[in-house]
RNA sequence: GCCGAUGUAGCUCAGUGGUAGAGCAACGCAUUCGUAAUGCGUAGGCCCGCAGUUCAAAUCUGCGCAUCGGCACCA
């Protein structure tokens, strides 16, 4: 007898062995045949797994998110299935569920094209029309290892031969395809419906590995019904219209050209917003007890040598010549602000020093890397770094979670991710140092209201790092802060502090972003208003326009008051219907729109049309400048 | 950097070897209109670049460059 453990706690015997279909059945016919998988302790497992003993038990149907990743992982077998049918020469490798989809690396001389993928799908749509009963087979791994050899399926021998001795070997079988897979899988293609597209085309290194030969992979998203699959399109689409480059030229906020191939031209409404961001910052930094400097571009060699960024991103840095000298274009900023906390001497009585500064730095990223803001050649970090004792890692981390909240908070961001990298196996600095570093930087996290996951052996190999993802209004998550616990450049480049004992120590570096990079931030900020800005950050806050040009004298000291009262406003009298002058100036995301005709040029009112659809207003002109005016100020005024 | 696709008017796109096209935007004229498209007209092109094939190339071939989608990379 074996005790199955349903959900709501309620146990079930049965004579072992028994399987999750025998269960379901048991249970009742609409739940066999809803049946697709099963949950064994917590894990998914095939619904013809036999259970030998006591378990905690539930049955998985369509209505469970689990069953996405099984559904999402079968539409990836049926797809090599459909593949190995069409194009007998190719080899299959790995195939996983992935977020939204799934995916499948494939082996092949030539390359498939997108005419390929139609073909594909149909092929896909009658295997799950077949029907074809998937069963799982465990087999002896030498016996596996030569049957995918004489198939001449190297990838998959090659995968069997990484498996570790312990583990089973286990094949599934549907049809005539038969494929090397740790499961679980639904009992039948069919099965999978038909709520499934395939995407696109993509090269990927086997094994993720650059050296390696490249293999083809095709995406395609699966989903349990079509309405979920059209909700996905749909907001892939919806995604597509709040794209940065799409919004930065319709609402002319920057263009990229290839003369100057990622670096960014931003043209006055861009630059209007990029400031508008800066300003906030520097506000906010200099509240928060940071004093701003500016270092060089140009920097001898020898600086990143001694600093070790030479050897280690020689090919990424930008190099110029001047007489017998080699000189980086700056690639980041700390090496410099560790020369300014050099001069003089400094005493433990003035830690912490926290040196800020809009650091405008150069990469040579890949070419291939490069995508709009996301990803530049040029860009202007809101790096600081924070020169403190270690005693003071603490209070330093938990102040910076602070600030860095709140200004997410302020930009629209509520959800924020920690994540917590811990020492890599290559590092710099003592095990005790490392200690002290981790509990330091945990407890702050903390002590500052956050949860956090580890990311382990991801940290810096000078130090612990906390690394800070938000998550943007259609559900996308960016990393973007960082906070780095650094020994080993203080120490690099001999940076020192006089402490209470009259003896000179080492201080510690952190180094900390909030935005990263302005440019990347920007268009982050761009998609996630979708460009309908709040009003302090919208380029143009407000248009003046008219109904006839009776009334554009009024509209003239309604634009040349607002520009008084500070607000970034613009004046529309062309002699076009009102109806298309507003249509144009909310194709422009402008926030509010002053409408004035005879009416309001009589009373000296405005009638006030906000972008976020409410209903229009009639306003004294006063009481509309001092409504808007306070908007504008945006968070700085509360706080 | 690697794999694949794409590159035609400001934008979105059509055009498969024989005179370069549409819609929107722009400009001009008329229209003075009350909350998301007024009408008519005009102008606009090194068809990404360089070679080649051809009587003839936006179209075919080769080589570049850029962009897009991924992969790899990201101090």
């Amino acid at each position: 007898m074996v005790n199955l453990t349903l959900p709501d706690g309620s146990i079930r015997k049965y004579d072992a062995p028994i399987t999750g279909a025998d269960v379901a059945a048991d249970i009742g016919p609409g739940l066999a045949k809803a049946a697709l998988a099963v949950k064994i302790n917590g894990e998914l497992a095939d619904l013809s797994r036999s259970i030998t003993e006591d378990v905690a038990f539930s049955i998985v149907t369509a209505k469970d998110e689990d069953a996405l990743e099984v559904l999402r992982h079968d539409a990836a077998h049926i797809m090599a299935e459909a593949v190995q049918e069409l194009y007998p020469d190719t080899q299959v490798t790995i195939g996983p569920a992935i977020e939204n989809g799934f995916y499948y690396d494939f082996a092949r001389e030539k390359p498939f094209v997108p005419e390929d993928l139609e073909k594909i799908e149909k092929r896909m749509a009658e295997i799950v029309d077949r029907d074809e009963v998937i069963t799982r087979e465990v087999w002896a791994r030498d016996d596996a290892i030569n049957f995918f050899k004489q198939k001449g399926e190297h990838y998959k021998a090659q995968i069997i031969e990484a498996i570790p001795e312990d583990q089973d070997v286990s094949l599934y079988r549907q049809g005539d395809f038969i494929d090397l897979c740790r499961g679980p899988h639904l009992p039948s293609t069919g099965k999978l419906g038909k709520a499934f597209k395939l995407m696109k085309l993509a090269g990927a290194y086997w094994r993720g590995d650059s050296n390696n030969e490249m293999l083809q992979r095709i995406y395609g998203t699966a989903w349990t019904d079509k309405k979920q699959l059209a909700a996905y399109l749909t907001m892939l689409e919806e995604a597509e219209k709040r794209d940065h480059r799409r919004l930065g030229r319709e609402m002319e906020l920057f263009h990229l050209q290839d003369v100057a191939q990622g670096s960014v031209f931003w043209h006055p409404k861009g630059w209007t917003l990029y400031r508008a961001v800066q300003d906030y910052m520097r506000t906010n930094l200099e509240a928060a007890g940071y004093v701003e400097v500016n270092t060089p571009q140009l920097v001898d060699r020898k600086l990143w040598e001694d600093s070790g960024h030479w050897e280690k991103f020689r090919e990424a840095m930008f190099v110029a010549e001047s007489e017998d000298r080699l000189l980086a274009i700056k690639p980041m900023n700390c090496p410099c602000h560790v020369q300014i906390f050099k001069q003089g001497t400094t005493s433990y009585r003035d830690l912490p020093i926290r040196m800020a500064e809009f650091g405008s730095c150069h990469r040579n990223e890949p070419s291939g890397a490069l995508h709009g803001l996301m990803r530049v050649r040029a860009f202007t970090q809101d790096d600081a770094h924070i020169f403190c004792t270690e005693d003071q890692i603490t209070s330093e981390t938990k102040d910076f979670c602070d600030l860095l909240l709140r200004i997410y908070k302020d930009f629209g961001f509520e959800e924020v991710k920690v994540k917590f990298s811990d020492r890599p196996e290559v590092r710099a600095g003592s095990n005790e140092t490392w200690d002290k570093a981790e509990s330091a930087l945990k407890e702050a996290t903390e002590a500052a209201g956050l949860e956090w996951t580890l990311n382990p052996g991801e940290g810096a190999f000078y130090g612990p790092k906390l690394e800070f993802v938000l998550r943007d209004a259609i559900g996308r998550d960016w990393q973007c802060g960082t906070l780095q616990v650094d020994f080993v450049l203080p120490e690099r480049l001999d940076a020192t502090y006089i402490g209470v004992d009259g003896e000179k120590h080492r201080p510690v570096m952190l180094h900390r972003a909030i935005l990263g990079s302005f440019e990347r931030f920007l268009g982050i900020l761009m998609e996630n208003y979708a460009g309908k800005f709040p009003l302090w950050l919208a380029p143009v806050q407000a248009v003046v326009t008219t109904i006839t040009s009776d009334a554009d004298d009024y509209a003239l000291d309604v634009y040349e008051a607002l520009k008084t009262a500070g607000i970034r406003a613009e004046i529309d009298v062309r002699n076009e219907k009102i109806n298309y002058k507003i249509r144009e100036h909310s194709h422009k995301k402008v926030p509010a729109i002053f409408v004035v005709g005879k009416r309001e040029a009589e009373e000296n009112k405005v009638a006030v049309r906000r972008l976020d659809g409410k209903d229009q207003e009639i306003l004294a002109l006063a009481e509309a400048i001092d409504i808007l005016s306070a908007e504008a100020k945006g968070p700085l005024s509360g706080s």
